[in-house]
DNA sequence: AAGACGAAAGTGGTTGA
DNA sequence: TCAACAACTTTCGTCTT
C-alpha cells in the first residue's frame, strides 16, 4: 500500500485499531484522536477536514469564484509577494518618467525583500521541520510563525541563534493552545537544549508581551497515559485527582508534569494496574523523586491512603 | 534483583532588599 | 546586584517485596 492510500484511510478511520470500538473522540483543537474505549491515541495530529473553498456556482456564476493559495503565515510573505519584473519589461516602458519610477521601485523591492524575508524563509523551513518531528496541529504551526515573525521584527533574535527562537515560538504557541509539550520534548526536536528554550521562550514572550496563562497539568494526561497504555478508567481517575488537587492549591507553584505524573501513578495504583515510578518518570519526563514528592503530598492532603492500600491487599 | 523510599548536595530561576 | 528561597535533579545508601 502506498502512502497516499495510507493517508486516505487515515482519515476516513472509524474505530479504534487496538480494540475495533466505534466510540472515537476527535478534539479538532488539540489534534488528537482518542478511543474513548481503551484511550488510545490513534493520531495525534490530524489533517484538518474543514471546508475550505466555497463554490459559487449556484448563486452567482464566475464572477465571484476564488482563485489562488490561501495565505499563510509559514509561506515566508504570506504567499502575497511582489514582483516588479524585470529589465526585458523595461523596454516596454515608454517615458523617461516611467523608467525612472521602475528602477526606484525595483531597488527598493529587492533591497527589502532580501534580507528579512531571506531569514524568514529560512527560518519558518526550520519551524515546519519541528513542527512536523512533534506532530503538532496547523493551528500551532500558524501561531508560532506569527510569533517568530513579531520577534524578527522587534530584533528580539539578535544575540540568540535562529533556531532556539524557533523552538521558543513553537512552544509559547503549544502553551496557548493548550496542547503543552515538554521542554525535554521541544530540546529533542529541535536539537537547543531545553534551558535555551526556555529563556528564550521567556524572554520572547515578555518583550512581545505574550501572556499565557500556566500549563494545566491535566493537559498532559492523555498524552501520558497513552504512552503508558493505561485503562481510560485510570485517565480520568487521574484527571479527578488533579481537579481535587488542585481544589486545595497543591498544584501552584510545582511544576505541572511532575503533578500530571503522580496522578497517574497514584491512579494506576487505585485500579491495579501498576506502573513502576521509573516508567511515569520517563515518559512525563521528571525525576523519580518528583513524583514521590508529588504523591506524599496527594495522599497526605487527599486522603487517599486507604484507596491504595485497598488495591494492594488485593 | 528490582522497586520504593529518603537524605544530602547541586542547579537554574525568581524575588525582594 | 546580591542573597535568600523554592522547585527540581542527581546521586547514593537503605529498606521492602
Amino acid at each position: 500500500m502506498d502512502s497516499l492510500a495510507q493517508t486516505m484511510m487515515r482519515k476516513t478511520l472509524k474505530e479504534c485499531p487496538e480494540c475495533t470500538s466505534k466510540n472515537i473522540f476527535r478534539d479538532v483543537e488539540k489534534g488528537e484522536t482518542i478511543c474513548r474505549d481503551c484511550g488510545l491515541v490513534i493520531e495525534d495530529r490530524m489533517v484538518d477536514f474543514s471546508q475550505e473553498w466555497r463554490d459559487f456556482e449556484e448563486d452567482g456564476g464566475a464572477s465571484k469564484r476564488r482563485t489562488g493559495a490561501p495565505t499563510s503565515q509559514t509561506q515566508f510573505d504570506q504567499g502575497l509577494g511582489t514582483e516588479v519584473g524585470t529589465t526585458s519589461d523595461f523596454y516596454k516602458l515608454s517615458s523617461d518618467k516611467e523608467r525612472d519610477r521602475f528602477f526606484r521601485l525595483r531597488k527598493w523591492n529587492i533591497r527589502i525583500s532580501t534580507a528579512i524575508e531571506r531569514n524568514l524563509k529560512v527560518a519558518l523551513a526550520e519551524l515546519k521541520r519541528v513542527s512536523s518531528f512533534l506532530r503538532l496541529p496547523r493551528s500551532v504551526e500558524e501561531e508560532a510563525a506569527t510569533i517568530y515573525r513579531q520577534a524578527v521584527q522587534k530584533g528580539l533574535v539578535r544575540g540568540r541563534s535562529m533556531e532556539s527562537v524557533i523552538a521558543g515560538a513553537l512552544y509559547a504557541a503549544c502553551r496557548r493552545h493548550e496542547i503543552p509539550r515538554t521542554l525535554d520534548e521541544m530540546g529533542e526536536a529541535s536539537g537547543i537544549e531545553k534551558k535555551e528554550i526556555g529563556r528564550t521562550y521567556r524572554f520572547v514572550t515578555r518583550e512581545l508581551g505574550i501572556n499565557i496563562k500556566p500549563s494545566n497539568p491535566a493537559d498532559y494526561i492523555p498524552r501520558f497515559a497513552s504512552a503508558l497504555k493505561l485503562s481510560p478508567e485510570s485517565q480520568s481517575k487521574a484527571v479527578e485527582i488533579l481537579e481535587m488537587a488542585r481544589d486545595i492549591e497543591l498544584t501552584s507553584g510545582r511544576g505541572p508534569t511532575g503533578i500530571a505524573a503522580a496522578a497517574l501513578y497514584v491512579s494506576s495504583l487505585i485500579h491495579g494496574e501498576k506502573r513502576t515510578q521509573r516508567e511515569v518518570a520517563d515518559v512525563a519526563g521528571v525525576t523519580e523523586v518528583t513524583i514521590r514528592n508529588r504523591y506524599k503530598e496527594l495522599i497526605k492532603k487527599l486522603k487517599l491512603g486507604k484507596n491504595v492500600e485497598k488495591s494492594k491487599r488485593r
